[in-house]
DNA sequence: CTGAAAGCGCTTACAG
DNA sequence: CTGAAAGCGCTTACAG
């Protein structure tokens, strides 16, 4: 039989093993691991060929227990599988790589008791800090929080300040979007997407652009045209634009809350057999890769996820290493990017 | 001034704290939390009322080093904001709380050593188990295994027995696909996704797939009409159809290995003026919600993720409980949802 | 029904 | 340059 035996038993292997077989102590082979001190070439050279031969690799809890840490950043949002959010935890997740950062991934489904528990850093001890993009939290419920992990919330903001916090600015996209409509000579401007959730949220202030927009265009407000809708999915773009189709108020145009209820009302509007961009002009926001395929490709207000995901990382790590500093807020800089649908 | 004061620090409670308070053991407190052994009303009143008051949460790197277990599982994909992953990672996250466990994702990105390293257990002692959908490990490098963790495969069959694996039947699946073509009629069936990579991998398993149903339809095998693409995205979808149609070799039929390729073959038809599926059907694997939506929407084979994701969580677990036991490969059983496309 | 003590595997003052 | 010892916060035999 070739090969070497197996091991008797996978056994853990601990630094005593290690320090015994290379006939250190402990502590030093703690040294050589971390590197916190120096040691000579020589007794380092018999450790690692110790740590070798043994197979040895540290016990995460025991040593998180004495960092009292864990490398574990948390990263909680509504729904992983929606577009927007999967592509911004790519970037978390890469980007936390880099930072020697393992990612551990949340869904509230806009349960309250879920983003609770995710405010209340979850288990304790069991993550360094928490990215969370909230849903129906209010302000009061964070003031509650009796957990003092590092926080930074995404996308959502929460009145008040107080609370760190990285999006785009709600109010700017919206109106960017429907005043690229209103450019475009569109009259009639629907919205799609209007919600009034508890903790505040993006949508109201999504439709305080969106009239702005209109105001300055001189464009009249009528409210038949803003469809508020349940979800943000596709299913939910395409039932607004059903309805809003069915109640006779045709527009020439749709500014939707986001890209997946867009790519819904676009499907809406093929089916009830209405051009895009000719009779219908569509936008969306999220910059989601799927709008760059979809017939017709779609127009989007951008929020660069890359750079959201990144300064996010960044200030909860701070937040991590020097906790007590005055809490930020940051605006990420957005842009338009216009394709078929407008 | 209202309130009460602030904890002066937000200083860490620990079970003696709560058992000092109490006036009990340190013991009594573990056991009323864990329910272990029974401690008298009275008591678990006293233990509880103390765990109030000072706002006690135990430390899960203390309690993780002497249970040797973390509560985490990691799933570990080659990009989470692929839809299939997106969609299946949903899954494992609903079923992993239902079972007290939380997700550590990571992002392999089809890096070899990534792959490894998910392999190896991650860090020692972070995981209780992997879930792994594997790109480019060959078996060789699962037998170097140096770690113990419970790993289940997902969705690529490495060669050979021996490891534990979920997924659907990639033969029989493209061979449905294709046949469903052949079965309308269609003559010239293109394949778009083909690939070799060194773990073996699903893709070789499809073009099986579709030679086995040409084969049975009695129709012949044109290597001009497979198209490898380097990746799986909407992107390698169109340009391999692009490429496909410059190449004069025109198809009344495209087989795609997945949705997203189908999806950007949809729009490459759709640029050149070709009508689907009047000129050209088209179908994909992978049932994203995406395709429901589409236009045309998309039909596809269905891998029910839902299941794929509980049976591989189930599986798991039982690893994890109960180590040693046979190798288990658990094929899901597939379904063809027909939409516009065909 | 309850407690005192040991120990999980690390790292870090303290000491030399 | 190196080591002996303490302790992070839990849980579980062992004992009564």
């Amino acid at each position: 039989m070739p090969k070497d035996q197996r091991p008797a038993t996978p056994a853990a292997v601990s630094v005593r093993d290690v320090a015994a077989l290379a006939r250190v102590s402990p502590t030093t082979v703690s040294n050589v691991l971390s590197g916190n001190r120096r040691v000579s070439e020589e007794t380092q050279d018999r450790v690692r060929w110790a740590i070798d031969q043994l197979g040895y690799r540290p016990n995460l809890s025991a040593r998180n227990l004495r960092l009292n840490r864990t490398g574990l950043i948390a990263v909680a949002v509504p729904e992983i599988d929606v577009p927007y959010f999967a592509e911004l935890i790519r970037h978390v997740v890469q980007g936390a790589r880099e930072h020697g950062y393992t990612v551990l991934v949340d869904q509230t489904e806009g349960r309250i008791e879920a983003e609770q528990f995710v405010v209340d850093g979850m288990n304790r001890g069991m993550v360094d800090g928490i990215l969370l993009s909230p849903l129906g939290m209010t302000r009061a419920e964070y003031d509650q929080r009796r957990d003092d992990t590092p926080l930074v919330l995404l996308g959502e903001r929460i009145v008040g300040k107080g609370i760190d916090h990285v999006g785009i600015d709600n109010v700017a996209a919206a109106e960017d979007a429907t005043r690229h409509l209103a450019d475009r000579g569109r009259r009639r401007i629907a919205a799609i997407g209007h919600q009034t959730p508890r903790g505040g949220g993006t949508a109201p202030q999504r439709t305080k652009g969106y009239r702005k927009a209109l105001r300055s265009a001189g464009l009249p407000y009528d409210p038949t045209l803003v469809v508020p809708t349940r979800n943000y999915h596709r299913l939910d773009g395409a039932q607004a634009m059903a309805d809003l189709l069915d109640s006779g108020a045709l527009p020439d145009a749709v500014f939707c809350y986001t890209d997946l209820l867009a790519l819904g009302a676009l499907h809406t509007l093929h089916q009830r057999g209405l051009k895009v961009p000719d009779e219908v002009a569509v936008i969306g926001i999220d910059d989601i890769d799927e709008g760059r395929y979809s017939l017709p490709t779609l127009t989007t207000i951008s929020p660069n996820k890359p750079t959201i995901a990144q300064t996010a990382l960044d200030l909860l790590l701070t937040r991590i290493t020097t906790k007590e500093q005055d809490p930020q807020q940051v605006v990420i800089p957005h842009t338009l990017e216009q394709r078929e649908s407008t």
